[in-house]
DNA sequence: CTTGACACCATACGGTGTAAGGTGATGTCA
DNA sequence: TGACATCACCTTACACCGTATGGTGTCAAG
Protein backbone atom coordinates (compact mmCIF):
# COMPACT_ATOMS: atom_id res chain seq x y z
CA UNK A 1 0.00 0.00 0.00
CA UNK A 2 1.31 3.80 -0.57
CA UNK A 3 0.39 4.34 3.32
CA UNK A 4 3.71 2.50 3.76
CA UNK A 5 6.65 4.45 2.66
CA UNK A 6 5.22 8.24 2.51
CA UNK A 7 8.61 9.42 0.79
CA UNK A 8 7.41 13.21 1.34
CA UNK A 9 6.27 13.06 4.23
CA UNK A 10 5.20 15.72 6.80
CA UNK A 11 7.98 17.05 8.43
CA UNK A 12 8.29 16.47 12.12
CA UNK A 13 6.74 18.44 14.68
CA UNK A 14 9.27 20.05 17.75
CA UNK A 15 9.08 22.66 19.90
CA UNK A 16 11.12 24.87 17.51
CA UNK A 17 8.75 24.70 14.44
CA UNK A 18 5.77 24.73 16.97
CA UNK A 19 6.72 28.30 18.70
CA UNK A 20 7.86 29.60 14.71
CA UNK A 21 4.48 29.09 13.60
CA UNK A 22 3.01 30.64 16.66
CA UNK A 23 4.74 33.68 16.05
CA UNK A 24 3.76 33.95 12.84
CA UNK A 25 0.23 33.17 13.72
CA UNK A 26 0.49 35.77 15.83
CA UNK A 27 2.29 38.24 13.92
CA UNK A 28 -0.95 37.97 11.27
CA UNK A 29 -3.43 37.64 13.72
CA UNK A 30 -3.17 39.42 17.02
CA UNK A 31 -1.96 37.34 19.99
CA UNK A 32 -5.62 36.97 21.30
CA UNK A 33 -6.33 34.49 17.91
CA UNK A 34 -3.89 32.06 18.87
CA UNK A 35 -5.32 28.84 19.99
CA UNK A 36 -3.74 25.63 20.40
CA UNK A 37 -6.34 23.84 17.66
CA UNK A 38 -5.10 26.53 15.42
CA UNK A 39 -1.80 26.69 16.09
CA UNK A 40 -2.17 22.16 15.41
CA UNK A 41 -3.79 23.45 12.02
CA UNK A 42 -1.11 25.06 11.03
CA UNK A 43 1.62 21.94 11.74
CA UNK A 44 -1.10 20.09 9.50
CA UNK A 45 -1.54 17.99 13.30
CA UNK A 46 -4.27 17.74 15.94
CA UNK A 47 -4.40 19.97 18.93
CA UNK A 48 -3.70 17.58 21.31
CA UNK A 49 -0.33 16.51 19.65
CA UNK A 50 0.92 19.27 20.12
CA UNK A 51 1.14 18.45 23.67
CA UNK A 52 3.85 16.01 23.15
CA UNK A 53 6.26 18.56 22.19
CA UNK A 54 5.12 21.26 24.47
CA UNK A 55 4.02 21.36 28.39
CA UNK A 56 1.51 23.80 27.68
CA UNK A 57 0.02 26.79 25.75
CA UNK A 58 2.09 28.78 28.29
CA UNK A 59 4.79 27.37 27.10
CA UNK A 60 4.37 28.32 23.79
CA UNK A 61 3.88 31.62 24.81
CA UNK A 62 7.19 31.37 26.84
CA UNK A 63 8.90 30.44 23.84
CA UNK A 64 7.84 33.27 21.40
CA UNK A 65 9.09 35.62 23.84
CA UNK A 66 12.68 34.22 24.01
CA UNK A 67 12.20 34.24 20.46
CA UNK A 68 11.46 37.57 20.33
CA UNK A 69 14.99 38.38 21.94
CA UNK A 70 16.61 36.19 20.18
CA UNK A 71 16.44 38.23 17.07
CA UNK A 72 17.47 41.26 18.69
CA UNK A 73 21.23 41.89 17.69
CA UNK A 74 23.95 42.39 20.53
CA UNK A 75 25.68 46.24 20.21
CA UNK A 76 29.02 44.94 18.78
CA UNK A 77 31.87 44.93 21.62
CA UNK A 78 34.51 47.40 20.72
CA UNK A 79 32.30 50.27 19.66
CA UNK A 80 31.66 53.95 20.79
CA UNK A 81 28.79 53.23 23.59
CA UNK A 82 26.65 55.98 22.97
CA UNK A 83 25.82 55.11 19.00
CA UNK A 84 25.61 51.47 20.23
CA UNK A 85 23.38 51.90 22.51
CA UNK A 86 21.19 54.09 20.17
CA UNK A 87 21.37 51.52 17.85
CA UNK A 88 20.42 48.95 19.80
CA UNK A 89 17.11 50.76 21.27
CA UNK A 90 16.39 51.44 18.09
CA UNK A 91 17.06 47.35 17.01
CA UNK A 92 14.75 46.66 20.30
CA UNK A 93 12.00 49.04 19.07
CA UNK A 94 11.60 47.96 15.45
CA UNK A 95 11.39 43.77 16.60
CA UNK A 96 8.50 45.16 19.69
CA UNK A 97 6.35 46.79 16.65
CA UNK A 98 7.20 43.60 14.04
CA UNK A 99 5.88 41.82 17.22
CA UNK A 100 2.65 43.99 18.14
CA UNK A 101 2.36 40.86 20.66
CA UNK A 102 5.46 40.92 22.88
CA UNK A 103 4.72 43.27 24.43
CA UNK A 104 1.26 42.20 26.53
CA UNK A 105 3.19 38.79 26.82
CA UNK A 106 6.49 39.67 28.76
CA UNK A 107 4.01 40.88 31.17
CA UNK A 108 2.96 37.98 32.13
CA UNK A 109 5.44 35.40 31.69
CA UNK A 110 8.20 35.41 34.32
CA UNK A 111 10.15 32.67 33.76
CA UNK A 112 12.92 34.06 31.06
CA UNK A 113 14.67 31.74 28.13
CA UNK A 114 17.97 31.01 26.95
CA UNK A 115 17.90 33.87 24.11
CA UNK A 116 16.50 36.36 26.87
CA UNK A 117 18.90 35.49 29.37
CA UNK A 118 22.05 35.38 26.84
CA UNK A 119 20.57 38.83 25.54
CA UNK A 120 20.90 40.29 28.97
CA UNK A 121 24.27 38.93 29.46
CA UNK A 122 25.47 40.55 26.12
CA UNK A 123 24.02 43.89 27.13
CA UNK A 124 26.09 43.91 30.50
CA UNK A 125 29.57 43.03 28.78
CA UNK A 126 29.00 45.55 26.44
CA UNK A 127 28.55 48.20 28.91
CA UNK A 128 30.88 47.00 31.61
CA UNK A 129 33.58 46.90 28.47
CA UNK A 130 32.45 50.54 27.69
CA UNK A 131 33.51 51.99 31.08
CA UNK A 132 30.91 51.20 32.98
CA UNK A 133 30.71 50.11 36.77
CA UNK A 134 28.44 47.70 37.48
CA UNK A 135 25.46 49.68 39.25
CA UNK A 136 26.25 52.22 36.93
CA UNK A 137 25.61 49.54 34.14
CA UNK A 138 21.99 48.11 35.87
CA UNK A 139 21.04 51.89 35.90
CA UNK A 140 21.48 52.27 32.29
CA UNK A 141 19.89 49.08 31.57
CA UNK A 142 17.05 49.67 33.80
CA UNK A 143 16.24 53.00 32.28
CA UNK A 144 16.77 52.08 28.53
CA UNK A 145 14.64 48.94 28.66
CA UNK A 146 11.98 50.93 30.71
CA UNK A 147 11.64 53.68 28.02
CA UNK A 148 11.78 51.25 25.40
CA UNK A 149 9.51 48.97 26.38
CA UNK A 150 7.20 51.74 27.50
CA UNK A 151 7.54 53.42 24.27
CA UNK A 152 7.09 50.07 21.85
CA UNK A 153 3.60 50.14 24.44
CA UNK A 154 2.48 53.38 23.83
CA UNK A 155 3.51 53.29 19.99
CA UNK A 156 0.99 50.00 19.28
CA UNK A 157 -1.70 51.24 21.72
CA UNK A 158 -1.94 54.08 19.33
CA UNK A 159 -4.21 53.95 16.29
CA UNK A 160 -1.93 54.76 13.84
CA UNK A 161 -1.20 54.00 10.18
CA UNK A 162 1.48 51.84 8.84
CA UNK A 163 3.37 54.50 7.54
CA UNK A 164 3.76 56.10 10.78
CA UNK A 165 1.45 59.19 10.71
CA UNK A 166 -1.82 59.87 11.81
CA UNK A 167 -3.75 60.01 8.73
CA UNK A 168 -5.74 57.19 9.81
CA UNK A 169 -6.59 58.64 12.96
CA UNK A 170 -7.13 61.72 11.65
CA UNK A 171 -10.84 61.39 10.25
CA UNK A 172 -12.31 60.24 13.67
CA UNK A 173 -10.32 62.88 15.89
CA UNK A 174 -11.64 65.91 13.54
CA UNK A 175 -15.11 64.57 13.97
CA UNK A 176 -14.92 64.88 17.61
CA UNK A 177 -12.85 67.92 17.74
CA UNK A 178 -15.52 69.68 18.50
CA UNK A 179 -16.62 68.18 21.25
CA UNK A 180 -13.53 68.04 22.57
CA UNK A 181 -12.38 71.47 22.33
CA UNK A 182 -14.95 71.92 25.16
CA UNK A 183 -14.36 69.36 27.61
CA UNK A 184 -10.52 68.65 26.77
CA UNK A 185 -9.47 72.37 25.53
CA UNK A 186 -5.39 71.81 26.56
CA UNK A 187 -5.48 68.15 24.59
CA UNK A 188 -7.27 69.74 21.68
CA UNK A 189 -4.75 72.84 22.01
CA UNK A 190 -2.12 70.03 21.40
CA UNK A 191 -3.47 68.06 19.03
CA UNK A 192 -4.44 70.54 16.73
CA UNK A 193 -0.92 72.80 16.97
CA UNK A 194 1.30 69.55 17.11
CA UNK A 195 0.01 66.19 16.71
CA UNK A 196 -2.27 66.78 13.59
CA UNK A 197 -0.08 68.99 11.42
CA UNK A 198 1.10 67.35 8.09
CA UNK A 199 4.57 65.43 8.89
CA UNK A 200 4.15 64.60 12.43
CA UNK A 201 4.92 61.16 13.32
CA UNK A 202 4.62 60.03 16.95
CA UNK A 203 7.57 57.73 16.22
CA UNK A 204 10.29 60.71 15.64
CA UNK A 205 9.23 61.23 19.96
CA UNK A 206 11.78 58.00 20.33
CA UNK A 207 14.81 59.51 18.99
CA UNK A 208 14.65 62.50 21.45
CA UNK A 209 14.37 60.41 24.44
CA UNK A 210 16.93 57.93 24.00
CA UNK A 211 19.11 60.86 23.16
CA UNK A 212 18.11 62.58 26.24
CA UNK A 213 18.55 59.58 28.04
CA UNK A 214 22.21 58.72 26.67
CA UNK A 215 22.91 62.45 27.04
CA UNK A 216 22.16 61.93 30.95
CA UNK A 217 23.93 58.43 31.28
CA UNK A 218 27.34 60.37 30.07
CA UNK A 219 26.96 62.94 32.63
CA UNK A 220 26.32 60.40 35.20
CA UNK A 221 28.95 58.27 34.36
CA UNK A 222 31.53 61.38 34.02
CA UNK A 223 30.12 61.89 37.48
CA UNK A 224 31.02 58.92 38.67
CA UNK A 225 34.36 58.82 37.30
CA UNK A 226 35.19 62.54 39.05
CA UNK A 227 34.23 61.15 42.73
CA UNK A 228 36.25 58.18 41.86
CA UNK A 229 39.53 60.12 41.36
CA UNK A 230 38.93 62.37 44.10
CA UNK B 1 -46.39 36.99 49.38
CA UNK B 2 -43.11 38.26 50.56
CA UNK B 3 -41.81 38.32 46.80
CA UNK B 4 -44.19 41.52 46.40
CA UNK B 5 -42.16 44.31 48.56
CA UNK B 6 -38.15 43.31 49.37
CA UNK B 7 -37.37 46.54 51.35
CA UNK B 8 -33.67 45.75 51.24
CA UNK B 9 -33.32 44.72 47.75
CA UNK B 10 -30.04 44.12 46.00
CA UNK B 11 -28.47 47.03 44.76
CA UNK B 12 -29.19 47.29 41.09
CA UNK B 13 -25.99 46.76 38.69
CA UNK B 14 -24.92 50.04 36.99
CA UNK B 15 -22.00 50.10 34.61
CA UNK B 16 -19.86 51.70 37.06
CA UNK B 17 -20.70 48.84 40.09
CA UNK B 18 -19.79 46.39 37.27
CA UNK B 19 -16.22 47.81 36.73
CA UNK B 20 -15.61 48.45 40.11
CA UNK B 21 -16.49 45.14 41.10
CA UNK B 22 -14.08 43.91 37.62
CA UNK B 23 -11.52 46.42 39.07
CA UNK B 24 -11.58 44.36 42.64
CA UNK B 25 -11.84 40.73 41.07
CA UNK B 26 -8.35 41.28 38.83
CA UNK B 27 -6.88 43.04 41.69
CA UNK B 28 -7.70 40.04 43.53
CA UNK B 29 -7.19 37.44 40.96
CA UNK B 30 -5.24 38.52 37.78
CA UNK B 31 -6.78 39.66 35.23
CA UNK B 32 -6.74 36.27 33.44
CA UNK B 33 -8.99 35.26 36.27
CA UNK B 34 -12.04 37.74 35.25
CA UNK B 35 -14.92 36.22 33.71
CA UNK B 36 -18.58 37.54 32.80
CA UNK B 37 -20.19 34.76 35.47
CA UNK B 38 -17.78 36.07 37.96
CA UNK B 39 -18.35 39.04 37.65
CA UNK B 40 -22.06 38.62 37.73
CA UNK B 41 -21.88 36.34 40.90
CA UNK B 42 -19.84 39.24 42.59
CA UNK B 43 -23.03 41.22 42.17
CA UNK B 44 -25.42 38.63 42.67
CA UNK B 45 -26.68 38.56 39.43
CA UNK B 46 -26.47 36.04 36.54
CA UNK B 47 -24.23 36.78 33.38
CA UNK B 48 -26.39 37.42 30.78
CA UNK B 49 -27.59 40.31 32.76
CA UNK B 50 -24.69 42.58 32.41
CA UNK B 51 -25.14 42.76 29.07
CA UNK B 52 -28.20 45.16 29.76
CA UNK B 53 -25.71 48.08 31.52
CA UNK B 54 -22.62 47.19 29.46
CA UNK B 55 -22.01 46.34 25.71
CA UNK B 56 -19.68 43.40 26.11
CA UNK B 57 -16.86 42.33 28.17
CA UNK B 58 -13.59 44.67 25.81
CA UNK B 59 -16.30 47.64 27.05
CA UNK B 60 -15.90 46.56 30.67
CA UNK B 61 -11.81 46.31 30.31
CA UNK B 62 -12.33 49.77 28.61
CA UNK B 63 -14.15 50.85 32.00
CA UNK B 64 -11.44 49.40 34.08
CA UNK B 65 -8.63 51.49 32.29
CA UNK B 66 -10.54 54.59 32.44
CA UNK B 67 -11.25 54.01 36.75
CA UNK B 68 -7.33 53.02 37.08
CA UNK B 69 -6.78 56.49 35.27
CA UNK B 70 -9.13 58.45 37.12
CA UNK B 71 -7.10 57.36 40.46
CA UNK B 72 -4.05 59.53 39.51
CA UNK B 73 -4.23 62.86 41.04
CA UNK B 74 -2.88 65.62 38.97
CA UNK B 75 0.10 67.61 39.36
CA UNK B 76 -1.40 70.74 41.16
CA UNK B 77 -0.97 73.94 38.89
CA UNK B 78 1.25 76.33 40.89
CA UNK B 79 3.81 73.77 41.86
CA UNK B 80 7.29 73.93 41.06
CA UNK B 81 7.38 71.51 37.84
CA UNK B 82 10.12 69.12 38.62
CA UNK B 83 9.43 68.42 42.15
CA UNK B 84 5.77 68.18 41.06
CA UNK B 85 6.57 65.66 37.98
CA UNK B 86 8.81 63.44 40.12
CA UNK B 87 5.23 62.95 42.51
CA UNK B 88 3.10 62.71 40.03
CA UNK B 89 5.33 59.90 38.16
CA UNK B 90 5.90 57.93 41.64
CA UNK B 91 2.05 58.38 41.85
CA UNK B 92 1.36 56.78 38.07
CA UNK B 93 3.41 53.85 39.17
CA UNK B 94 1.75 53.07 42.52
CA UNK B 95 -1.78 53.09 40.83
CA UNK B 96 0.31 50.87 38.44
CA UNK B 97 1.90 48.36 40.57
CA UNK B 98 -1.55 48.67 42.59
CA UNK B 99 -3.32 47.56 39.68
CA UNK B 100 -0.89 45.27 37.92
CA UNK B 101 -3.33 43.93 34.85
CA UNK B 102 -4.06 47.52 33.60
CA UNK B 103 -0.38 47.82 32.10
CA UNK B 104 -1.34 44.66 29.85
CA UNK B 105 -4.78 46.14 29.66
CA UNK B 106 -3.04 49.43 27.86
CA UNK B 107 -1.98 47.73 25.18
CA UNK B 108 -5.00 46.47 23.78
CA UNK B 109 -7.86 49.08 24.70
CA UNK B 110 -7.47 51.67 21.94
CA UNK B 111 -10.40 53.86 22.85
CA UNK B 112 -9.83 55.93 25.97
CA UNK B 113 -12.61 57.26 28.49
CA UNK B 114 -12.96 60.46 29.94
CA UNK B 115 -11.00 60.09 32.95
CA UNK B 116 -8.25 59.09 30.52
CA UNK B 117 -8.15 61.91 28.23
CA UNK B 118 -9.31 64.43 31.26
CA UNK B 119 -5.62 62.98 32.70
CA UNK B 120 -3.68 64.01 29.77
CA UNK B 121 -5.66 67.23 29.12
CA UNK B 122 -4.65 67.85 33.01
CA UNK B 123 -0.59 67.26 32.66
CA UNK B 124 -0.81 69.16 29.26
CA UNK B 125 -2.45 72.29 31.41
CA UNK B 126 0.06 71.99 33.63
CA UNK B 127 3.45 71.72 31.65
CA UNK B 128 2.51 74.54 29.51
CA UNK B 129 1.40 76.64 32.64
CA UNK B 130 5.25 75.98 33.54
CA UNK B 131 7.05 77.23 30.91
CA UNK B 132 6.76 74.36 28.04
CA UNK B 133 6.32 75.17 24.62
CA UNK B 134 3.94 72.34 23.41
CA UNK B 135 6.40 70.64 21.88
CA UNK B 136 8.49 70.17 24.75
CA UNK B 137 5.09 69.55 26.81
CA UNK B 138 4.52 66.66 24.33
CA UNK B 139 8.35 65.18 24.36
CA UNK B 140 8.14 65.42 28.06
CA UNK B 141 4.74 63.42 28.50
CA UNK B 142 6.05 60.91 25.56
CA UNK B 143 9.08 60.14 27.25
CA UNK B 144 8.22 60.05 31.05
CA UNK B 145 4.96 58.22 30.35
CA UNK B 146 6.90 55.49 28.54
CA UNK B 147 9.25 55.44 31.13
CA UNK B 148 6.93 55.24 33.95
CA UNK B 149 4.71 52.10 32.48
CA UNK B 150 7.90 50.72 31.13
CA UNK B 151 8.97 50.57 34.32
CA UNK B 152 6.03 49.30 35.93
CA UNK B 153 5.73 46.30 33.25
CA UNK B 154 9.30 45.58 34.32
CA UNK B 155 8.31 45.64 37.53
CA UNK B 156 5.63 43.85 38.37
CA UNK B 157 6.85 40.86 35.86
CA UNK B 158 9.91 40.44 37.87
CA UNK B 159 9.12 37.16 40.61
CA UNK B 160 9.58 40.32 43.73
CA UNK B 161 8.18 39.58 47.23
CA UNK B 162 5.94 42.23 48.46
CA UNK B 163 8.59 44.06 50.33
CA UNK B 164 10.20 44.99 47.40
CA UNK B 165 13.44 43.12 47.78
CA UNK B 166 14.40 39.88 45.70
CA UNK B 167 14.30 37.71 49.20
CA UNK B 168 11.47 35.68 47.65
CA UNK B 169 13.49 35.44 44.02
CA UNK B 170 16.73 34.51 46.29
CA UNK B 171 16.56 31.15 46.66
CA UNK B 172 15.81 29.44 43.08
CA UNK B 173 18.82 31.91 41.65
CA UNK B 174 21.05 30.24 44.31
CA UNK B 175 19.88 26.97 43.30
CA UNK B 176 20.87 27.80 39.38
CA UNK B 177 23.63 30.51 40.44
CA UNK B 178 26.06 27.78 39.47
CA UNK B 179 24.71 26.80 36.06
CA UNK B 180 24.60 30.73 35.34
CA UNK B 181 28.09 31.44 35.99
CA UNK B 182 29.03 29.42 32.75
CA UNK B 183 26.40 29.99 30.12
CA UNK B 184 25.80 33.89 31.38
CA UNK B 185 29.18 34.78 33.27
CA UNK B 186 28.41 38.57 33.13
CA UNK B 187 24.70 38.24 33.96
CA UNK B 188 25.87 36.15 37.17
CA UNK B 189 28.11 38.51 37.90
CA UNK B 190 25.74 41.95 38.03
CA UNK B 191 23.09 39.36 40.15
CA UNK B 192 26.25 38.46 42.31
CA UNK B 193 27.92 41.74 43.06
CA UNK B 194 24.47 43.89 43.18
CA UNK B 195 21.01 42.24 43.30
CA UNK B 196 22.20 39.63 45.56
CA UNK B 197 23.15 41.85 48.10
CA UNK B 198 20.90 42.62 50.96
CA UNK B 199 19.00 45.82 50.65
CA UNK B 200 18.78 46.22 46.86
CA UNK B 201 15.22 46.57 45.83
CA UNK B 202 15.01 47.01 42.11
CA UNK B 203 12.13 49.64 43.08
CA UNK B 204 15.17 52.24 43.75
CA UNK B 205 16.14 51.98 39.92
CA UNK B 206 12.89 54.59 39.37
CA UNK B 207 14.16 57.10 41.41
CA UNK B 208 17.65 57.20 39.29
CA UNK B 209 15.76 57.07 36.10
CA UNK B 210 12.90 59.79 36.96
CA UNK B 211 15.61 61.97 38.26
CA UNK B 212 17.66 61.77 34.82
CA UNK B 213 15.32 62.27 32.82
CA UNK B 214 14.03 65.20 34.47
CA UNK B 215 17.63 66.64 34.60
CA UNK B 216 17.09 65.92 30.89
CA UNK B 217 14.70 67.71 30.41
CA UNK B 218 15.31 70.86 32.59
CA UNK B 219 18.34 71.38 30.46
CA UNK B 220 16.80 70.84 27.08
CA UNK B 221 13.96 73.35 28.19
CA UNK B 222 16.85 76.02 28.79
CA UNK B 223 18.46 75.32 25.43
CA UNK B 224 15.28 75.91 23.62
CA UNK B 225 14.66 79.27 25.60
CA UNK B 226 18.25 80.31 24.75
CA UNK B 227 18.10 79.73 21.47
CA UNK B 228 14.21 82.03 21.56
CA UNK B 229 16.36 84.35 22.58
CA UNK B 230 19.20 84.91 20.25
C1' DC C 1 -56.66 47.85 32.50
C1' DT C 2 -53.32 48.24 29.10
C1' DT C 3 -48.90 49.31 27.60
C1' DG C 4 -44.21 49.66 27.48
C1' DA C 5 -39.88 50.38 29.63
C1' DC C 6 -36.80 48.32 32.71
C1' DA C 7 -33.83 44.91 34.89
C1' DC C 8 -32.98 40.51 34.87
C1' DC C 9 -32.84 35.45 33.46
C1' DA C 10 -32.62 30.53 30.80
C1' DT C 11 -30.97 28.31 27.05
C1' DA C 12 -27.84 27.48 23.57
C1' DC C 13 -23.76 27.77 20.34
C1' DG C 14 -19.25 27.71 19.03
C1' DG C 15 -15.05 28.45 20.86
C1' DT C 16 -11.07 27.60 24.49
C1' DG C 17 -7.11 24.71 27.21
C1' DT C 18 -6.06 20.24 28.39
C1' DA C 19 -6.67 15.51 31.16
C1' DA C 20 -7.01 10.57 30.04
C1' DG C 21 -6.36 7.05 27.37
C1' DG C 22 -5.84 4.96 22.81
C1' DT C 23 -3.20 3.54 18.06
C1' DG C 24 -0.08 2.38 14.71
C1' DA C 25 4.69 2.69 13.01
C1' DT C 26 9.47 2.09 14.12
C1' DG C 27 13.63 0.37 16.37
C1' DT C 28 15.89 -3.00 19.72
C1' DC C 29 17.01 -7.14 21.43
C1' DA C 30 16.26 -12.23 22.60
C1' DT D 1 11.45 -13.99 13.67
C1' DG D 2 8.76 -12.43 17.49
C1' DA D 3 8.18 -9.65 21.73
C1' DC D 4 8.36 -5.37 23.42
C1' DA D 5 9.22 -0.49 24.22
C1' DT D 6 9.29 4.08 22.48
C1' DC D 7 7.73 7.56 19.67
C1' DA D 8 4.54 10.69 17.43
C1' DC D 9 0.19 11.32 16.84
C1' DC D 10 -4.98 10.88 17.58
C1' DT D 11 -10.03 10.53 19.79
C1' DT D 12 -12.92 11.63 23.16
C1' DA D 13 -14.40 14.27 26.87
C1' DC D 14 -14.80 18.02 30.35
C1' DA D 15 -15.21 22.40 32.32
C1' DC D 16 -15.07 26.91 31.13
C1' DC D 17 -15.47 31.05 28.15
C1' DG D 18 -18.10 35.27 25.60
C1' DT D 19 -22.42 36.26 23.95
C1' DA D 20 -26.85 35.87 20.47
C1' DT D 21 -31.57 35.01 21.08
C1' DG D 22 -35.62 35.29 23.24
C1' DG D 23 -37.95 35.08 27.31
C1' DT D 24 -40.27 36.94 32.34
C1' DG D 25 -41.78 39.52 36.12
C1' DT D 26 -42.13 44.41 38.21
C1' DC D 27 -43.54 48.93 37.82
C1' DA D 28 -45.16 53.57 36.52
C1' DA D 29 -47.71 56.25 33.12
C1' DG D 30 -51.71 56.81 30.16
Amino acid sequence: MNSSAPVFAREPVTRERAVRAAMVLADAGGIESLSMRKLARELGVEAMSLYYHVKSKDDVLDGMVDGVFGEIPLPPLGTEWKSAMRDHSEAVRSVLTRHPWAIALVDTRTSPGAATLGHLDGVIAFLLQSGFSMSMAAHAMSLLDSYVHGFALQETSLPLSESGDISAATEDIMRQQHLMSEAFPHLAAMAEELVLKPGYAYGNEFGFGVGLILQGLETALADAEESARV
